[in-house]
DNA sequence: CAATCATGTCATGGT
DNA sequence: CGACCATGACATGAT
């Protein structure tokens, strides 16, 4: 869908609206045919993807009255389409004219139309039929697949039961994920059956040469495409529109399901049509294991959920798109049609499935772009060792599922399916964004998935598509009582990763409750009031361990908040203290300025009155008319004012006899 | 490489 | 008694 949002946003016009109806009519065609979303979505899809809502709805009330027009054209299978339509050649040069990167998949449905229209007609009426009622079905129109061959093709029966068989086999194919090339066959139909035998003849061998070498280019290309998804991510916040480029590229994926593993077969076939299908092929075998491992992963764990819950195959997805609870049960190709509206943050069982199969086909959307057009094995292999890269954390070394994806922009549809986010994060983390405030359908009783029994051990590239759903889980056990690292034996990519996610203001407690999926932020865990938290708690369907982690971060939270609250006010004390030491400190000068000051005065005051003193002691005369002697006489000041001369041996003596012996009054000359 | 700072966390006590 | 807060002590990463 991006390249459809890149279509779009490159200019409308005529042209762009019948490419996009084009692909549309592949997607719808897609949908019927692989179990996809409804053209319900796809309108959803286009409104999302910033394009008029008129075409949207234009494309709805496309697809519902069956004209499929130039879609018809450009899906084999499509209603308009009949043998005489223009050879693939030629509509692929159309196509890549208009510059359509579906043409692998749309080989392959030529492909298929082509090989059946050189085969057997009533297979092809069957394909073809099944396929016509499908669009003629139009959008929104949940049908499953039996019904549809029978309605549509009204002929073959068989194309209605291998449409059921399909969807069953599909299911039970994933059993043996590595030997999902060969074992294709499992999901094969009998029209498949039909038509791997007729092309049985050709060379196997060089073909799988043509293909690995097909593969390869095609893998240098993919990554260049995946960096510019990554670069629309980051430009792009909007989740929605690598929900619809997922979608896309699921639908991509999903459509060579049907092709099963003697698609191979049939591309050789095609080598009589003039079709070069090995990029097809590569897509097909990429997109076939992911399929394959999308259920095998959720259901390899638990094997009773998958016999007693996934008995309906993806068409009952399918059908009932519109009321998405009642595809929840062991479906968890629910995340296909995870509605945006859907009630927040009620983290299932099939929450999880759906966030893990949401990551595995992110990663088959990866794949699948590896294969669809540019595709660097150099950097593919780093998208597979880089610890830095953003999608994953291997937390248990013994998976050996060091392999980290770069697929952010995949990634992103887990965010855009939850919307809800708290993080300033890049978005190399919205795979985990669902974790935090997710959205999540129903609550269901939380189905604690332990990947680390999963015991998986493909290839690299299992590796790769399950290494999202081993992180989700493994810090659950020792993350509600200790640091994500902090033991011994962890591997240093957890740090790195750890490290990494703190670098960009994913703190510890965040990262824990993306870990455990705690369908809360920490903010919200944090600042919410007691009465709120103790409600949600009770509200949610939380396991022990997440209550415990929701708990502790609540604590640590309050606790951090605190300490930080504690820490500020002992600096402001601190400060206060230093501000008054300075403050006493200059008082005291000032304080000792002004004694200076004072004792100044005073030795100015004493000096006065020593002159004064002697000043009049230099006019007091006796009787005799003789200088007084200061040595020897005294000056006393009494009550009434009067000053009193008294010689100094009898002025202690007059203080105790009253009046002073010699006293006289002091005459002033 | 040690010292220092900043921050988170835990334990503990008080409210 | 539980929740909350304050704070000392410790650990850890950064500078």
């Amino acid at each position: 869908m991006k390249h459809l949002k890149r279509w779009w946003s490159a200019g409308g016009g005529l042209l762009h609206l019948t490419l996009l109806l084009s692909l549309a009519g592949l997607r719808v065609d897609l949908d019927l045919y692989l179990l996809l979303p409804p053209p319900t979505l796809l309108r959803d899809e286009l409104l999302l993807l910033g394009g008029p809502a008129s075409s949207a709805y234009a494309l709805n009330r496309f697809s519902a009255s069956g004209g499929w027009g130039r879609a018809g054209q450009l899906h084999p299978k499509g209603r308009e389409l009949d043998p005489a339509a223009p050879p693939e050649g030629q509509l692929l040069r159309e196509v890549r004219a208009l510059g359509v990167p579906f043409i692998p998949r749309t080989r392959v449905d030529a492909w298929l139309v082509h090989s059946v229209a050189a085969g057997s007609a009533d297979e092809a009426h069957g394909l073809l039929g099944a396929a016509a009622a499908s669009s003629a079905g139009g959008a929104g129109t949940s049908v499953d697949r039996g019904s549809q061959a029978v309605q549509g093709g009204g002929g073959d029966p068989r194309a209605a039961q291998s449409g059921s068989l399909d969807a069953e086999e599909e299911e039970k194919a994933p059993v043996e994920p590595t030997a999902h090339v060969p074992d294709a066959g499992g999901c094969a139909s009998e029209e498949n059956e039909v038509l791997r035998e007729k092309h049985e003849a050709v060379d196997h061998s060089s073909q799988r040469e043509e293909n690995e070498e097909r593969v390869s280019a095609q893998k240098e290309n993919s990554l260049q495409q995946n960096n510019e998804d990554e670069n629309k991510v980051a430009e792009k916040p909007d989740w929605e529109a690598e929900k619809n480029t997922e979608s896309r590229n699921e639908g991509v994926s999903l459509g060579d399901i049907p092709l099963p593993g003697s698609i191979s077969d049939g591309m050789n076939s095609s080598a009589h049509h003039h079709v070069n299908f090995s990029q097809a092929i590569s897509q097909d075998v990429n997109l076939h294991e992911a399929i394959l491992l999308c259920p095998n992963n959720t259901f390899r764990r638990n094997p009773v959920t998958r016999t007693s819950q996934s008995q309906e195959p993806f068409l009952q997805l399918n059908s009932h798109t519109t009321n998405p609870e009642q595809t929840l049960p062991g479906t968890n190709s629910t995340g296909f049609l995870s509605p945006v509206d859907n009630h927040v943050r009620n983290l299932t069982s099939q929450d999880l499935l759906y966030d893990l199969d949401v990551n595995i086909f992110d990663e088959i959307n990866l794949m699948s772009l590896g294969t669809e057009d540019d595709f660097d094995p150099i950097n593919v292999s780093q998208l597979f060792d880089e610890p830095d890269s953003d999608s994953g954390l291997s937390l248990d070394s013994s998976h050996n599922s060091t392999s980290v994806t770069k697929s952010n922009s995949s990634h992103c549809v887990c965010e855009g399916a939850t919307g809800y986010c708290t993080d300033h994060e890049s978005s190399s983390h919205h795979d985990l964004e669902g974790a935090v405030g997710g959205n999540y359908p129903e609550p269901n009783k939380l189905c604690h998935m332990d990947h680390s029994d999963s015991g998986f051990h493909g290839d690299l590239t299992f590796q790769h598509v399950f290494h999202n759903h081993t992180y989700h889980l493994q810090p659950s056990a020792p993350e509600s009582t200790s640091e994500p690292f902090s033991l011994p034996g962890r591997s240093q990519k957890i740090r790195s990763r750890y490290l990494e996610d703190t670098d960009r203001n994913l703190s510890r407690d965040e990262w824990r409750a993306k870990a455990l999926h705690i369908p809360f932020s920490v903010d919200e865990i944090v600042g919410m009031p007691v009465d709120s938290f103790n409600s949600m708690l009770s509200r949610y369907y939380l396991t022990d361990l997440q209550v415990s982690l929701i708990r502790d971060i609540r604590r640590r939270g309050k606790n951090k908040v605190a300490a930080q609250n504690c820490r500020k006010r002992k600096l402001d004390i601190i400060l206060n203290l230093e501000n008054d030491v300075c403050n006493l400190q200059a008082k005291k000068e000032t304080l000792k300025r002004e004694r200076a000051q004072c004792n100044k005065a005073i030795n100015i005051m004493k000096q006065k009155l020593h002159d004064l003193y002697h000043d009049v002691f230099s006019r007091l005369r006796d009787e005799e008319g003789r200088p007084v002697n200061p040595n020897h006489y005294a000056l006393q000041c009494t009550h009434d004012g009067s000053v009193l001369l008294v010689p100094k041996e009898l002025g202690a003596s007059s203080h105790k006899k009253g009046n002073p012996k010699g006293k006289e009054k002091v005459r002033r000359n």
